[in-house]
DNA sequence: TTAATATTTTAATATTTTGTTAATATATAT
DNA sequence: ATATATATTAACAAAATATTAAAATATTAA
């Protein structure tokens, strides 16, 4: 993988932490202090991924991300924001001005490195993006459009996603937790039941008997088979 | 699930309220307030999931953290640490020394459930999921099907686990309480007879001669053979 | 922003499936 | 032949899942 990683902190302590955790995980590291010498190294590098500093002086946190988001050519490099509070409106904001994630201080450099490498996954281009078939089924993510056989499909947000997730692992069984982890994301709890729900409107939103696709497996989970 | 969570805490008065929380969700609690006696907790039981109160007197969480993570027999229990929300540095550091999650005080009873549920979710060791044949049999713990030749075979969970049991032990004979023990799992109280019936409908749902593969031995139990 | 709308989650209830037991039948060994 | 072990059947209890509806969230439009 190797990708490039700019560090926006002014704090030396916490700025050598997360390049100690960041190499020690097989990423590239750029480290900046603050927005003068972060704009010069997105210059003069490739940067795959942004971890910015939420608090630092003079709102500059803000700053660059807007300005980030504005360029053409940093537009697209996703951005992860360290917020010190766990204050609500600040994340808001924080996503607002254009980060994709953020993370709360203090944060375990497990976490850190699971949602760099999620966000990497989920920023990468095409991977995702493949259209995929299962026997009258048609899901194509580019245009978040599904047909069963000559039918379109309407579908909530997660029915998609959940859809989707079981069109790319067919055949296998999932149980609900595994459900909620790969499909909500980890670090959200939400009750086991409601994974039945949405594999009840999944069904229920098929035309032909393509519903039974999405099978019930007593004692184990859901599996998508024929 | 039960899983044994083992709480170390020093305040007697946040321990009692940890444990009578997670008993009444069903875990089953130990329970330490010093270093000390978590280390002989840990030697007598098997435990699942640790609660570690960071700001225990004179450091003893930062000690007890590194001595789990440095032991092979204990580094892989989760942990997840309480912290209060003075402690912002001291955080980030306790979280490099192992810590698999955090929770900040005051925190609400449903959300420590649900961390707690997630992190032993996440860190649930991977069963046996290689495919095993036996005769015309085949069981693929992935995907939960079993086929007899080209027929597909339905099996209800107690069916399963106990052809997936056979069909990794073949062979063998086994006792019904042998079985209980094995395959219902230990400290359930069930009648030896119990086991007869499960046998029948194992043997009643293959299509084949498959049937005679599970043998019945008299006096000693039961038997995958040919 | 606010209201309207849609979606997700939870909770309560209904339904289905599975597990266990007990009663009875059949087989086996001595 | 008789005692003992296992097979079979069926009824009931328990567990798992499906369904429904309402509450909580999030999203969108005005």
């Amino acid at each position: 993988m190797t990708a490039k990683v700019l560090i926006i902190e002014d704090e030396k302590a916490v700025r050598e932490m997360l390049c100690f955790t960041l190499k020690n995980n097989g990423f590239e590291i750029l480290e900046a202090e603050d927005s003068n010498s972060a704009l010069d190294a997105l210059k003069e590098n490739e940067i795959n991924l942004i971890l910015l500093d939420w608090m630092l002086p003079g709102k500059q946190g803000i700053e660059i991300s807007k300005l980030l988001r504005s360029s053409s050519e940093t537009k697209n490099i996703p951005i992860i924001m360290l917020t010190a509070k766990s204050d609500e409106s600040d994340k808001v904001l924080g996503l607002e001005s254009g980060a994709d994630d953020y993370i709360t201080k203090p944060f375990s450099p497990k976490e850190l490195v699971a949602r760099i490498k999620a966000l990497l996954r989920r920023t990468a281009p095409q991977k995702d993006m493949e259209v995929v078939k299962y026997g009258n089924i048609t899901l194509n993510p580019m245009t978040h459009k599904v047909t069963d056989g000559e039918n379109n499909i309407e579908l909530g947000p997660t029915e998609f996603k959940l859809l989707h997730f079981f069109m790319t692992h067919p055949e296998r069984v999932f149980s609900r937790s595994q459900l909620l982890d790969l499909v909500w994301g980890r670090n959200i709890y939400v009750e086991e039941r409601t994974v039945d729900v949405h594999i009840l409107r999944l069904r229920k939103s098929f035309v032909s008997d393509s519903s039974k696709c999405i099978q019930t497996v007593r004692g184990a989970g859901y599996r998508m088979s024929n």
